[in-house]
DNA sequence: TTGAAAGCGCTAACAG
DNA sequence: CTGTTAGCGCTTTCAA
């Protein structure tokens, strides 16, 4: 240790006056501080993490860095895990299961204290998941399974489809289609049920032709549109599982000749950037993605503190409520759609 | 070292074993690689760190990571760098100096082999990684500052400015305005410049009523387009530095009756998620981030392999060319935009 | 070809 | 209050 030869004094003083141990004078204390500025003297981590046991590092998977939703969630994470005097490791799977594993091995060898990932789309068997938070404290978040020994934090998407479809009743619209996500994806089909259980409440038939499911894409949005217009009677309103399907659906409706929201009311889903831009803006389903993040953030660091991984430990499941952001694509007369 | 024990070997059998390291039987290495599958051994890359004195970590610092621009530079990188067989820290300066500096320390703590980082916006005094890249390879990217010491990796703003006057020229505009960012930032210095020199080049005046400095935002870029409207003379295209100031100045347009492309084209910069989406498209310059990640990658890891840091080492700078996408906005009678 | 020994930088236990 | 010692898990001489 160049500080301990620098002052003639041993080593584990100068460990004793770093980590503010009692057992030390305040003299020898004072006399390594000023070492520590004089030679700019960082502590070796590794060494440190090899001793105690402790490297100090948070691995997060996420499907792909550049989704806005994913980009967002990991911002959220990485302020509480990096506050907490976590580093933070990053890593993607590009939705690929064999990607995935590698990166998440790559965690293990780094020797990560936790995890934090979302699932591939492709990965439809998690016991690796299972296996992998039996060694490391684990959080699985957006994209998860259903599983009580996996910690997980989601949002409600079944009361969030219950919160479009009952704004888009209370605005006055009577056939509401559900441009659906692929239900073989769970936050998917919680939207479908939610879709269908608020139809119910308000005591309206569910049909089977206001149901399409496909990817999230504008292109698939606008297909799907173009079906419902040729029904003999057509929706009066769309709620769409994500904006992009919303926005694709908009311009179909647009070529249609028919107006949004006079004759057709719009929500979307996930508060992508998008919506708030164009023209009419669209009403959405906002996901928190941040605060998403943070809390699966949070919920490691209260794993890691209570020290539970192994047998006795009890998973968290953490559900955060989506909040409706009203805006021009769902309010027709002269209701007044809250700001942003 | 458990395997050692498994085996009645000794560890540095084992080792050599794992490192095909060439004096070991091949009998003894066959034992060693089926133990490590039956025991699921992982190496302690911290253990491995400290006798090796590498961390194979690197560490990358931007703005802010929702930022669709650097999340797709870390998507870029981040691949890069995995491939290779190091581990990526991240971090956030969220545009401030104080905080980005305590997030390299971090780092440094963490003992990093390389940073890759984009500047805070309010850094104004670069001392800081001047200083650090004595110690540690640093390679910054984009939000750079100019110095001979430090390697760099930013787009050429200059000819992005001039692939879009050109092309405005090109369709027919003959009075182009420029929405700005502001010039004490290098890249929209450039931008400004290689708006000039456009203009110069094809003997048309520069006129500064036509030059607008703003921030990047839909709000400024309306308040913009209205003076210009407003103009005796007003412009009969625009050049924005930014695709959300071009958005912007879009509405403003078709508040004000006149049609884009036909009465005023358009061009943006960025190449966002928006500029495809919304109608008319916004033609744009794309500035390739995800390859100016994965370039900055490169560099670094070009840098650690010379292992050149200290005093005989060259700064490198790399200058990707920006690509200009004609889309819906800048083209009107019967040209045909390329796709996307 | 293998093993013994030393040590990377740090900390925890114990002895002084 | 301070120093000595041992060892975290691994790699690298060097000697067997």
């Amino acid at each position: 240790m160049d500080i301990a030869n620098t002052l003639g004094i041993s080593p584990s003083a100068v460990s004793k006056a770093l980590s503010n141990h009692p057992r030390i004078s305040s003299e020898t204390k004072l006399a390594v501080l000023e070492a520590v500025k004089m030679l700019d003297y960082q502590p070796n981590s590794m060494a440190t993490g090899l001793r105690k046991g402790r490297s100090g590092l948070i691995g997060m998977l996420v499907p792909g860095i550049h989704y806005g939703f994913f980009a967002t969630a990991i911002k959220g994470a990485e302020e509480i895990l990096s506050q907490q005097g976590y580093s933070v490791l990053i890593a993607q799977s590009k939705e690929n299961s064999a990607h995935e594993k590698k990166q998440i091995e790559g965690f293990v060898k780094a020797q990560v204290e936790g995890i934090i990932a979302s699932m591939a789309m492709e990965t439809k068997d998690p016991s690796f998941y299972k296996a992998l938070s039996a060694d490391i404290p684990l959080v699985l978040f957006d994209r998860t399974f259903e599983d009580d020994r996996v910690s997980t934090v989601i949002i409600d998407d079944f009361e969030g489809a219950v919160k479009a479809v009952d704004h888009l009743l209370e605005m006055g619209y009577k056939r509401i289609a559900h441009l659906a996500g692929f239900d073989h994806i769970l936050p998917f089909q919680r939207r479908i049920e939610g879709y269908k259980s608020a139809l119910q409440k308000h005591g309206l038939p569910f049909r089977e032709e206001y149901l399409l499911q496909s990817a999230l894409n504008k292109d698939e949005g606008a297909n799907a549109m173009q079906q419902l217009l040729r029904l003999a009677e057509p929706p009066d309103a769309i709620f769409a599982a994500s904006d992009y399907l919303a926005f694709g659906a908009m311009k179909e409706i647009k070529i249609a000749g028919l107006r949004i929201p006079e004759d057709i009311g719009v929500v979307g889903f996930s508060n992508e950037e998008l919506s708030a831009q164009v023209s009419p803006s669209i009403t959405t389903i906002d996901q928190f993605s941040e605060s998403l993040g943070a809390t699966a953030a949070e919920l490691l660091m209260e794993q890691l503190k209570s020290g539970t991984t192994g047998k006795e430990f009890t998973a968290q499941k953490r559900i955060v409520s989506p909040r409706l952001l009203v805006r021009q694509s769902s309010v027709r007369k002269g209701e007044v759609p809250s700001p942003l």
